[in-house]
DNA sequence: TGTTAGCACTCACTGCATGCGAGTGCCAAA
DNA sequence: TTTGGCACTCGCATGCAGTGAGTGCTAACA
């Protein structure tokens, strides 16, 4: 990436935080009205001609200000926004409400996309913290009709799963207790493997039940394909989307699940910005991406992020997502740590 | 409503369905090319005046076709419908899939969403069955850290309920084994008034729980609030919602669930269909409602419909809906009845 | 009495010419 | 290197006329 003086990076940064808060071109006169730069406007244009000259600006038409592209919205992200933090008191009546909601993922989770599309007023996505090596606590068989069972697995910090099984013979809830209970005992404390050796001291409807269990543990739960979204409504009353075919494209890439699966290799913790559709999100020409993954490394981790138009507030998302993927870390490593 | 001559109606109904199929006003002459009516155009006018005066259609400006009226559009549902049903091959592949998924609430909801919105084109929500008297099979206490407990409750019909709780006290997993088995015996067979009397038999850490789920059980836990959404973009597609207006409160009466309470006075099986904001709907005036309740009467019940446009195809969504709420309460009658 | 042909009228829409003004690009002077 | 100044561009709003789709009405007809 190029190299740009002082003056042009401070020009670069009002030219977007203009636009920004008002999505018109800006042109140099405007420029010098919002800021503190203290030059002719006849100055102003020659910067910007040089800015677009590097490909950070554009030009609707001749007589037009000027607008960032994505690389100007990108420069700015990385070189002139520095470290963003959400104010303290923003901070401390986001975790207030964490603590005042109920002790559970899902509560967690919605909580975490109310705040992040009220906070940056965009769309907000988050997936359920998904466990990487999901470990049996208790198996518990419960009668529904006579050939229904319904079983529940409570996994290791307290994922509970669940599954109607058909039987081929009825079977009363003694006989299913029973058959419970032998179960856990065959699972405490082994690993599958040895599970499997002692498969054939089972009954045939324990081994039944057994290979649902064995089934279940390796594909995802409904609660871990589980994605929460909130704020379309912010989404759609930017300018911008007056166009439908943006929206669309925006509800599409919300309602499809590959954007959240994309970014599964960036580490927890670091923010991931991506910004009119740069990569393989062709279809998100003008909108931008801010996800960060959040959990605990190599054990349970999740994604959760905002997504809005390129021209959105960029520290105040950062800051928002980092500051909730920290958040949710810590409440994982509380409930799901040993 | 006003009574209308065969003609009329003939012509009122070739006006929705042309109109339905492209929303541009219907000339007189457009009338005649689209349907087997075999007059001239100037009949075809006089009677859409006449319809005009009733109120059943009207006029964007003098020299424009007519276009429905929301009065249009209810007595085109109510007496030129007829009664619709879902072709047989339809019925079938939807009962299929159904057929094919799992047993499961979660799943046939999230079916019943996505058959609903494909079908009718257009966005689509149900509600899972609320329980009305909920009656508890089994409790179950599962250590997770010393004084973090999950407290699992399995409902009559198969429903799961989680909740984490934090003890004042730790609690080994021997010791909640025990306080589970205590608590399931005297929920054994009896009602909740009898439970209460003998609540001076627990252990302060039962009597904690036993308050828990007491309260569970009087309100609706996370799958009862729970609602399906799908078909959104279907909805955005449609050309009157380039103006964002009347997308965004299409989105916004979506996210909020009034809309699905306020149809609980209505019976199992009936549709309902409401046009343009009918009644207290004011924020949907330019959007239909299709909705029907669906389960076992007095029971379990829950809601489920679709939202379009006014000029929706009202015979194939009420079709879709009633053959679709037949389905699911046959399902819910199966796993939920005794 | 109901139906139809014909005609005048309405009105959205398009294209075109015009003027205005915001804004740039560039040059020459400081 | 900066700045004032000026010519030039171009989007946008306005006004105006022409076009055509479509209606409303009237008079004639069955």
């Amino acid at each position: 990436m190029e190299e740009l003086t002082p003056r042009q990076q401070s020009i670069l940064g009002v030219v977007i935080r203009s636009y920004i808060s008002n999505p018109q071109p800006v042109s140099s006169k405007a420029l010098l009205e919002h800021s503190s730069i203290d030059v002719s406007s006849a100055t102003v244009r020659n910067e910007m001609a040089a800015l677009e000259a590097k490909g950070f600006l554009t030009h609707p038409h001749t007589s037009a200000g000027r607008q960032p592209t994505d690389a100007g919205y990108r420069y700015f992200v990385e070189r002139l926004l520095g470290e963003v933090e959400l104010p303290l008191e923003e901070r401390n009546t986001i975790r207030h409400q964490f603590h005042q909601s109920k002790l559970e993922v899902g509560a967690w989770m919605n909580l975490a996309a109310a705040v992040m599309a009220r906070s940056v007023r965009s769309a907000a996505v988050i997936t359920a913290p998904k466990i990487e090596n999901p470990r049996l606590r208790t198996i518990q068989l419960i009668s529904i009709q006579s050939t229904t069972v319904l079983l529940v697995l409570v996994m290791q910090g307290g994922t509970v799963r669940q599954q109607m099984v058909q039987l081929r013979e009825p079977a009363d809830q003694n006989l299913l207790t029973q058959s419970s209970n032998r179960l856990n005992n065959l699972f405490a404390g082994r690993d599958e493997q040895s599970v499997k050796t002692h498969r054939h001291e089972l009954s045939e409807l324990e081994q039944t039940v057994l290979a649902i269990v064995m089934a279940l543990m390796q594909t995802d739960g409904p609660s871990n394909s589980e994605v929460v979204r909130d704020g379309l409504t912010e989404v759609l009353q930017e300018p911008e989307f007056r166009a439908q075919a943006d929206a669309r494209a925006l509800v599409n890439a919300l309602e499809s699940r590959g954007l959240l699966d994309e970014i599964h290799d960036s580490r927890v913790g670091t923010v991931r910005v991506v910004i009119g559709g740069e990569g393989r999100w062709r279809e998100l020409s003008s909108c931008s991406v801010v996800l960060a993954r959040y959990g605990m490394e190599g054990f349970a981790t999740g994604t959760l992020g905002v997504v809005g138009p390129t021209r959105m507030p960029y520290g105040r998302a950062i800051g928002t997502v980092r500051y909730l993927s920290e958040l949710m870390s810590d409440l994982v490593t509380d409930t799901f740590g040993e």
